[in-house]
DNA sequence: AGTCCACAGGAAGGGCAGGCGA
DNA sequence: TCGCCTGCCCTTCCTGTGGACT
């Protein structure tokens, strides 16, 4: 007992008595809004020109961008949406703006549910489930009305949502107006896919991308001078990170530019140093800071999902590990079941398995890809796109959940 | 050319939790 | 409180399908 109060105590005494590595962490951090965007300034020009005619109370042009993650399209729109509202407020001009990330399980990622959410940020409270769709139009139009001037929804990664219920709900937003008097209301639509309007309806896809704007991935060298920017504000400034920094833009360069990525990893890399007591970020860190970061977002992304969904999670990578490379769905259906048996968990049918695989597939958990055998029939062919360490680490991580 | 497998995935509907108005 | 409504999750029933096999 008497020894492990010295070691607490010595824990917390070295950790002021130490030189701390970072002085502001928040800068590599997913909130933090940077004073500079570097290498957007045409988007952000581009954006400022069409979002314009918000300061004469017109209705800008609804808008679309694409770019692939972490290529700076939130961060742009969340910094020029800002100073928007800065210069609206000194001159006595109207402007609201409201932000949705449609990725936001269980909050919105279903017509009804994201409506609630803007009727929520809008300051009006719907209840979670029992009013019907069109009741829940009408709270959402008349909160709009009672902001007066321009109102700007920001609508981030749109595409996750459209591919999930359809594109009637942007057909509905695109024609806001119709049902608003004081009020105009704009949309500006963020995608991650390229492609998504395909899945759109002409009328829909006319109307709502007015204005497209296109947000490519930073190469190794941008991404330096990114990570360079965010250090100094991060990090104490006697020390050199310049070999880290190479290091964190290489590896996130070869995953399609991907800045959030580049920063995550120095920020998780400069955790590590610390949790280690080391005085420099180094190389190594970073190496570690990869697998760390990699597994950490599955394991989180895991975690938060229903109990089925996990059964299905965790009967997908037991049989992966039984079969090496790849399962198929019936092999894997036969393994989910025993596992429920186990968990004295429902076993769900066949056909609602099929779209909870289909749903762990777009997590990006697993690849799934249709299969014919011929006469032995047609079926899918799972394979993993997690690394084995962290197929191992999951299977423990949900078999502590489930107690067995 | 026709058959047949083992599913994928669409459509319809049931049960449940929860809200609303009378 | 009650009847009716809704969205969500799930089941049941069904049609569609690519290609090995006959």
């Amino acid at each position: 007992m008497f020894m492990a109060q010295t070691t607490i105590q010595e824990i917390f005494s070295d950790y002021l008595t130490k030189k701390p590595l970072f002085l502001n962490k928040s800068a590599l951090g997913d909130n933090y809004l940077p004073e500079n965007i570097a290498h957007r300034e045409e988007q952000i020009r581009q954006l400022s020109i069409i979002l314009a005619p918000t300061l004469n109370q017109e209705k800008p042009s609804n808008i679309f961008i694409y770019g692939s993650t972490g290529t700076g399209k939130t961060l742009v729109t969340k910094h020029v949406t800002s100073e928007l509202n800065k210069i609206a407020e000194k001159n006595n001009i109207v402007v609201s703006v409201f932000y949705v990330n449609c990725k936001m399980k269980r909050v919105a990622d279903t017509e009804y549910r994201l409506l609630a959410y803007l009727c929520e940020l809008l300051g009006k409270n719907v209840p979670a489930t029992g009013l019907p769709t069109d009741s829940v139009y009408k709270a959402f139009y008349s909160a709009i009305e009672e902001r007066k001037g321009v109102v700007l929804l920001i609508i981030d990664e749109i595409d996750a949502l459209i591919k999930k219920i359809g594109d009637d709900f942007l057909y509905n937003l695109t024609r806001i107006n119709q049902n608003l008097m004081n009020v105009k209301c704009s949309i500006i639509g963020i995608s991650n896919d390229l492609s998504f309007t395909d899945y759109l309806d002409a009328r829909v896809r006319s109307s709502l991308s007015e204005e497209e704007l296109i947000f490519p991935p930073y190469n190794a060298m941008q991404l330096q001078e990114i990570l360079r920017e965010r250090s100094k504000v991060a990090f104490s400034a006697d020390k050199n990170y310049d070999g880290v920094i190479a290091k964190c833009a290489a590896l996130a360069a070869q995953e399609h530019g991907d800045a959030r990525r580049a920063i995550d990893l120095l920020r998780v890399a400069g955790e590590l140093a610390e949790r280690n007591g080391d005085t420099q970020v180094d190389e190594s860190h970073v190496s570690q800071a990869e697998d760390k970061v990699d597994s950490d977002r599955i394991l989180d992304a895991i975690k938060t999902q229903p109990k089925q969904t996990k059964a299905v999670i965790y009967s997908v990578f037991l049989k992966l590990k039984e079969n090496e490379r790849l399962v198929l769905t019936g092999e894997v259906y036969d393994e989910y079941k025993t596992a429920c048996k186990k968990l004295s968990l429902k076993i769900l049918t066949q056909r609602r398995f099929s779209d909870i695989l289909s749903e762990i597939d777009l997590l990006g958990i697993i690849n799934a890809r249709i299969i014919s055998k011929g006469r032995y029939g047609r079926m899918r062919e799972i394979t993993s796109s997690v690394s084995d360490d962290l197929r191992k680490k999951v299977i423990l991580c949900l078999k502590e959940e489930f107690y067995f």
